[in-house]
DNA sequence: TTTTTAAACGCAACTCAGTTGCAAATATAT
DNA sequence: ATATATTTGCAACTGAGTTGCGTTTAAAAA
């Protein structure tokens, strides 16, 4: 797994110790946070601006990307390798939790092919799957 | 297509004027709706609390159901007549289009059959697709 | 090392979707 | 006609996310 300190670096972003931190936690996180979630988990005592800005400043250079929530709420999950640092491409299925409302990356499960129907253009597919993940079965 | 005065009373729900414009609306939708494109939309004066509060009955009577959205907004489309009075039951895809925002159901596209992995139980499948709907090609 | 500058940060105030409590109105059953 | 449960409206609130702006700080330039 990549330094935060080297991934900052590649990116053209500033090392600060929250960002780094930041990264960190992406690094060691089983499943995708939110930005609450990652103020309770750094237990920063930074803004919640300074997160919101950190998020956007990540999914524009493709170090993070979002997937679905439960509750509607903008979640984040790292980025695998296949992502430039200016395009996202992700063709893995998302797993929701009921439970805990976690949600996954299933890295495993690619996106089924779907052909044009009836006049609609399509530029991406998102496959979400719900239930109980792993921990909470 | 059934008159809303009959599914109104085939729901045990109250035939008001709303209610009762608020069925023909999606009746008449092609897409799925928000509740600020229903008070555009109805051109009511009614207060959004009351809309909130029908859609929350309709989806519970399994009249409507919860569609993805661009922006993270509620939004709803019709149920078609597989689902019952007390259980949703939907294996349709959906499309949200990139230009006019709006979220359309492909009751034409099924799910594709995902095998339980890693531990994952998988109680229910979604496949949304995005790109440009028929209007905005 | 010092200076410069662009990125990152923090505060305050705001927006906007959706919710809750409660009292008033109204559809429908008795 | 009366009673009852549902629906509605108002007002106030919640909570996620955003914007503006002045300040701080990392890193590049001198």
């Amino acid at each position: 797994m990549l330094k935060a300190e080297k991934i900052l670096e590649r990116f053209n972003l500033k090392k600060t110790n929250f960002r780094i931190e930041l990264i960190e936690l992406f690094q060691s996180s089983s499943s995708s946070l939110t930005a609450d979630e990652i103020k309770q988990k750094i237990n920063s005592t930074n803004d919640k601006v300074t997160i919101y800005r950190a998020l956007t400043a990540f999914e524009k250079k493709c170090l993070i990307h979002r997937v679905p929530d439960k509750s509607n709420l903008i979640r984040y999950a790292l980025c695998q390798k296949e992502c430039s640092q200016t395009h996202h491409k992700h063709n893995h299925a998302h797993f929701i939790c009921n439970i805990c409302a976690k949600t996954f990356c299933l890295d495993d499960i690619k996106l089924p092919q779907i052909n044009n129907t009836s006049g609609f253009k399509i530029d991406k597919t998102q496959l979400t799957l719900e239930g109980s993940c792993p921990r909470c079965c």
